[in-house]
RNA sequence: GGUACUCUGGCAGAACGGUUAUGCGUGAGCCUGCAAAGCUUAUACAAGGGGGUUCGACUCCCUCGGGUACCUCCA
């Protein structure tokens, strides 16, 4: 599999070894997730799956940055513990995300359980004379390390040329950061040079190095994280380890709405959970994976109800899959191969989503066509939904699915509705596919019978 | 100002140095008691402008222009 690195500007090969190694920075839990988190999160949820289906172990930590100054600051605000605010917006992240249908991180590691950690990593870097200590704190010294830059491409002196950092007087050089920040109100730990809390970036050097080791696969995050985020962590952990950090960084596009970044400074947020409200997890997904990863997506409700529109034909597709009941056989299963081929072929060609998602279409629609022409064998029916399902995991798209007392009862309907059709009352039959369509069953009436299909309920279906 | 990315048909969006992308939308038809869904079929002078390389460029190079992101916290 290729995967594109910002750092080379080249598409790198994943080794397909027994087991890849992933760290994706998470969020910083202060507020509402939004929509261009999930697209970061659903991205790297598709690259887990796949992999996972090609049988490679995948370890994929995913940090919270759980101390932190916007934190500290809305703490403040209402008058509660920094813990109190991390905690609560954890707890949101997995409502959401667990509704996206976001397979669990190996591991959730969260800054504050990693203070003891952080020290050691600051202590090596002081002794090595990479880092120094200030009054406000204790800094990692830019012109330490050579390289600084490489991942963003950016030329020291036209950094420090165009700083519009408040120059800090203590820093010996305007482009050096902080490791740790002195300060007397909590949230503060000691540390040998004061108390005070970790500095940004360090606790993701600290803890993909303790969970995953010095050189693990991919590194990823939002693009918006390339500078200064990975680069200071580039920066701190090989001066550190000396050796390479990351081999891969992965970054996934923005989100924009009206052309403009999505970001919670701008307030112009869609939160998951009023995405999910309005249009369920596997539109969203839809339209998260509709462009290549690397780019921007424009957020509009256009977008999101064409990616409806094709959602409609999933279900479809399914139920028509699971209602299979013809006698007629049409050899389809090299058909269905290649297009399962297709699919991976995409995705191994750095994560290709939307070309995958054309190979699934393809399934969906000659399933449909199938159908279309009482073709659709039982036989048949089960090659296809192997692929299917396999699909749909790893995309994570997932069909609701309901009890059989509810099938049972849909099932008496659709007969009393055939009887009045029968005698020609089309009123009271019209009258039972009414009530059908109120619980979310859609009829669809074939030559010899009806199927019926449970709909997804979307809010801004109409 | 610097850096990166980007500019493809009404919209979304890929690949590729030479072949119809694909999907949505739209038109027509089939199916149906009527619908819905689905299917069939048609539809788009497509490549930001201008140069160049080439037998041939949407694809490579140069240049001009537009957009977005980053350069401060940010997925």
């Amino acid at each position: 599999m290729n995967i594109l690195d910002t750092l080379s500007s080249t598409e790198q090969k994943l080794d397909n070894s027994e087991k890849i190694k992933i760290y994706l920075c998470g969020v910083t839990v202060y507020d509402e997730s939004h929509i261009g988190h999930a697209r970061t999160i659903i991205v790297f949820d598709v690259l887990r799956k796949y992999l996972e289906n090609k049988n490679i172990q995948v370890e994929l930590i995913q940090n919270f940055t759980d101390v932190d100054d916007k934190i500290i600051n809305k703490a403040k605000e209402e008058n509660v513990s920094a813990q109190e605010i991390s905690n609560r917006y954890i707890e949101n992240y997995f409502r959401d995300f667990d509704k996206l249908n976001i397979k669990h991180a190996t591991n959730y590691p969260k800054a504050t359980e990693h203070i003891e950690d952080i020290i050691q990593f600051i202590k090596k870097l002081i002794d090595k004379e990479i880092a120094y200590v200030s009054d406000n704190g204790v800094y990692f010294s830019v012109s330490k390390f050579p390289e600084y830059g490489k991942l963003s491409k950016k030329k020291i002196d036209e950094l420090k040329s165009g700083s519009r950092i408040q120059v800090d007087e203590t820093k010996k050089d305007p482009l050096d950061f902080a490791v740790w920040k002195f300060s007397d109100t909590e949230p503060l730990w000691d540390s040998p040079w004061g108390k005070g809390r970790p500095g940004w970036h360090i606790e993701c050097s600290v803890m993909s190095m303790k969970y995953l080791g010095g050189n693990f696969d991919i590194h990823g995050g939002g693009r918006d994280l390339i500078f200064p985020h990975h680069e200071n962590e580039i920066a701190q952990s090989e001066a550190h380890s000396d050796c390479q950090f990351a081999k891969i960084w992965m970054h996934v596009g923005m989100v924009t709405i009206m052309g403009e970044k999505m970001s919670k400074s701008l307030g112009n947020t869609k939160s998951i959970k009023f995405v999910l409200e309005n249009w369920g997890p596997n539109i969203i997904r839809l339209f998260c994976l509709s462009g290549h990863y690397s780019k921007v997506i424009d957020y509009s409700e256009e977008l999101l109800k064409e990616n409806l529109t094709k959602w409609r034909q999933v279900e479809t597709c399914y139920f028509e899959l699971i209602h299979a009941n013809s006698n007629q056989q049409e050899d389809i299963s090299e058909k269905i191969k290649n297009i399962g081929n297709e699919f991976d072929k995409s995705l191994e060609d750095d994560l290709n989503t939307h070309l995958a998602l054309s190979a699934f279409f393809q399934l969906v629609k000659e399933t449909n066509r199938l159908a279309a022409s009482e073709k659709l064998g039982i036989e048949n029916a089960k090659i296809i939904m192997s692929e299917f399902e396999r699909i749909s995991n790893i995309l994570g798209l997932k069909i609701p699915q309901m009890n059989q007392e509810e099938k049972n009862k849909i099932d008496n309907l659709i007969l009393g509705r055939e009887k009045f059709r029968e005698e020609k009352q089309f009123e009271k039959a019209d009258e039972i596919r009414d009530k059908l369509n109120e619980m979310n069953i859609e009829l669809i009436d074939h030559k010899g019978k009806t199927i019926w299909m449970k709909k997804e309920k979307i809010k801004k279906d109409c």
